[in-house]
DNA sequence: CAAGAACGAGAAACCGGTTTGATCAGATTT
DNA sequence: AAATCTGATCAAACCGGTTTCTCGTTCTTG
């Protein structure tokens, strides 16, 4: 099924057909164009995307490197991306890497064969001169999420800024002795968070104790590893966690030596994951609008891939979202009406329908 | 950057590059191999994978066309196809349709456009017979999630045994006034799941009381809503919902009525989403092995690519995962060791290490 | 009424690969 | 010495489209 069969059933030329098809400028007589259009829909045709890529230079598809699909706190970046592409026919190619150096240069090779017309890189470490090698011949059709050390286009998130406010929060509750276990000294994010505990005890004229900090690998079970080993030697009051997975790693070391959270230790995390509001208790965090940001970045690589003016980067703010972790009220989880539910709940979800008809059922 | 660069570098014709390349039978003098091979090397020459599959119609990739990314009873799936597909060097694009059929079809024609050399459906619900035409030209290249009324390879899930289980659970609580808010009629999981209900009822020679029915559309909203409904009207002792979401929904509606959970009212969900593991009581749920599926999913696609024969569906069984909602003293979960965490924490998870280092980092 | 403009359509080159068939030098057979 | 075979290479066709260039009609216009 190609514009030959077209060409051939309307009695014209292919391209005559191709003409039709792109409406051209180049002009077609009605008659004739009514005849091909018709030959068209009877066949069902639809003119082969790759056929076209070829010689267009343009597959209309960008690639997305992330470390981990199932990790939610990419699937929001992922969801926001393709709402966007899908606005504008673009085709999404997923690829995870699980932080693997050399699945990421795979990856990127792969989507190099398939011409993508541009990528997003999210998450993983842009290190080495072999993803930089490999990412080269794509210049000027990349945009990166998060900081790297590297010139392409990027979305940032005021990672700083959100760690200043949740020990800013610590330190208004009074504590004085707040634990920080954080990332991989590699990850630019990671850096900065501890850059962000580091400005707000600062700001207050209080000591940075490097005995109070810990380093480990994003995971529930490093999280939960250096909380224990932070509890056994320090005593800490608080402790600030990287992400929401270690903080909540650290919430059950605190329990399973026998600490009460939030009444003995503190626990704030970042990121926001569904989880954090759901868990008991939820969990103090900093929220990022990944969704956003997801967003931002395709829209970019729009506009670098259309050659547009675009700004070499877009700042994104945190926000800190207090609950049970840090002394919140239990009780108020009960009675509050903004609980912040996972995304696709808010993004999908009609208005609240105001009433039920006969059998219950919602109209 | 094309085959005659590196044909003219290496002083050779474009067919003999193409024979070093995909080793072909056809031979080629070592030398000459050499040249090409360093030519290419020092290119960073790779061959256009559009050209290649215009010719050779494989594009090594396939379409993945599911509601909603970011619902994480999705996302299981599409890691577990891409593990697979990783594996294979195929490439996936992932179209979300939010359960809009103009979207289905639309991304149909998007994905026979590219030219995939398959396609997975899973969720939404395939009806109407625009979407079965748009389909039928890639018979014989589609995998099912899912019942449908159609009669592509499927995966399928033993809805109606964990919906028995869920229920039977319940009755060995000695409840009796079991209240069931489902999913949408044309949904055949959600039917599926209301047959496991009533045939639990039946074979304990219990009345089915269809008042206690209710039925919406799968969200946490719809949840509460058809739950708040159903304690006012109907008072049960314990809500059976179609998905974990709207039996999160189904607590929050209790508590606002004043009603404990488990101790006033028991709730039991399905899916086993992330989150239930971690809300506030607990959910006991049945749980459903997304990962598994997306992985048979794929594997059986494959098959179906390479004309091997395969069976023309796959079956699934759920498992009863009891927690807090059910009455599960909460205390246990302080000592629990097998907590269920979501996907991505068990597969990236390394070994646990068994020590820190003096700095208390993992090594 | 002849010449130029406007219109409409087709032939062919091209995109970047794979594969078939042809060519040709050198080795082997008769 | 002629005929056949073998190994190595290349030219060209092809995949399914888009676009440029050419050409034949018909319509204007001086």
């Amino acid at each position: 099924m190609s514009i030959v069969d077209v060409a051939v059933r309307a009695k014209v030329s292919i391209a005559t057909v191709s003409r039709v098809i792109n409406n051209s400028p180049h002009k077609v007589n009605q008659v004739t164009k009514d005849r091909v259009l018709s030959a068209i829909r009877e066949l069902d045709y639809r003119p082969n995307a790759l056929a076209k890529a070829l010689l267009s230079k343009k597959t209309m598809s960008v690639g997305i490197i992330i470390p981990d699909i199932s990790n939610p706190y990419y699937t929001e970046i992922v969801r926001g991306i393709q709402d966007i592409s899908d606005q504008y026919r673009y085709g999404v190619i997923l690829l995870n890497t699980d932080r693997n150096q050399e699945r990421i240069i795979r990856h990127i090779y792969f989507l190099r064969e398939k011409a993508v017309d541009g990528i997003i890189f999210s998450g993983g470490i842009i290190h080495g001169d072999k993803v930089l090698s490999a990412l080269k011949p794509l210049k000027e059709r990349v945009v990166v999420i998060g900081r790297h050390p590297v010139d392409f286009p990027a979305v940032v998130i005021d990672n700083i800024g959100g760690a200043e406010k949740a020990t800013e929060h610590l330190l208004a509750l009074n504590h004085r002795n707040i634990g920080f276990i954080g990332g991989p000294e590699k990850s630019t994010s990671a850096r900065d968070r501890l850059t962000g505990y580091r400005h707000a005890l600062t700001q207050r004229g209080l000591p940075f104790d490097k005995n109070l900090i810990r380093k480990g690998d994003l995971t529930y079970n490093s999280g939960y590893l250096l909380a224990r080993d932070l509890l056994e030697k320090e005593r800490p009051t608080a402790i600030f966690a990287d992400n929401d997975l270690m903080a909540l790693g650290a919430i059950r070391a605190a329990r399973e030596s026998g600490q009460r959270v939030p009444e003995d230790l503190a626990v704030v995390g970042f990121d926001n994951i569904p989880l954090s509001a759901y868990s008991d208790p939820s969990l103090t965090t900093v929220e990022i609008p990944m969704y956003q940001v997801g967003r931002a970045a395709m829209e970019m690589l729009l506009n670098v891939i259309d050659r547009k003016d675009t700004e070499q980067f877009r700042w994104f703010n945190t926000r800190l979202i207090i609950r049970g972790s840090t002394g919140e009220n239990r009780l108020r989880l009960r009675n509050q009406t903004d609980l912040t539910f996972p995304g696709h709940l808010i993004r999908n979800g009609k208005p609240l329908p105001e009433t039920l008809n006969e059998k219950g059922d919602i109209k």
